[in-house]
DNA sequence: CTTAGATTTGTACAGTCTCGCAAATAAACA
DNA sequence: TGTTTATTTGCGAGACTGTACAAATCTAAG
């Protein structure tokens, strides 16, 4: 910390001119008054939807479902997608539990949908390009 | 795409009734025209953002930035980030080719700065939880 | 023109992830 | 009940990723 510390101290003598051992420390409780705001908790959440989206399998499936506007079939969802029926099940499983999709029995067929938040991504990602 | 032919066959006579084969054939062309709008270069750029920030070290980062609201010095990021400098570096050059920050150099310090997409990203993260 | 310091880049490897195969489960129906 | 079919699950090989360490680069200042 010690060494980390002189860095800055010297960064802030380049940007104010000087550095006082007061200006030093009022800078560093500024940066940890920012750090403090991020919850570990939403960090966890939010890396696990990123990274599940994060795949291309797993981005296509979204999409699809996205483009889709409703819920799809598996057996609709499989001829669309380039790996095998139990790669596309491991990949459905992966964002359910991350909240992009949700599943529905109907008898001996399973349905997906997408999720307003895996829509919500989607659109932003859309328009941020 | 016999097998999955007959799957789907089976589905749509389940869901409809019965199910002739121009029924088959309809669904069929919907299904592609519904991927057919997925574009590869927009699925491989959004799944190269979306897997830069599907990572701890690396969403930290950016998180730290767009709180910020402003450019922040590597000397001031390093001291709250649990990496190795060189760790640090080379996630924040994965996020500029990501283009979730822009880099600037300012005599021997570099600044970092997130870029909207990275702040629209977050948003929406936030809202949808 | 040497030295010191800030940051990046090259590299290696431990750990993680993805996907296919085969087996398991579950639903429908003969 | 046994059979067929739709989908999931367990598991392992190979691919990929994240990180630290060391060396390189670049800047400023003696």
């Amino acid at each position: 910390m010690a060494e980390a510390d002189d860095r800055l101290r010297r960064y802030l003598e380049d940007e104010l001119g000087e550095c006082r051992t007061e200006d030093l420390r009022e800078r560093l409780g500024e940066l940890n008054d920012i750090d403090s705001v991020i919850d570990d908790d939403v960090v966890e959440r939010d890396v696990a939807v990123l990274s599940a989206l994060g795949n291309e399998t797993r981005y296509r499936l979204v999409r699809l479902l996205v483009e889709a506007d409703g819920e799809l079939c598996v057996c609709e969802i499989t001829p669309l997608i380039d790996v095998s029926d139990s790669g596309v099940s491991h990949a459905l499983s992966n964002l359910a539990d991350a909240g992009l999709v949700t599943k529905r029995k109907e008898g001996r067929w399973r349905m997906y949908r997408s999720t307003n938040r895996a829509q919500a991504l989607l659109t932003v990602l859309d328009g941020s390009r």
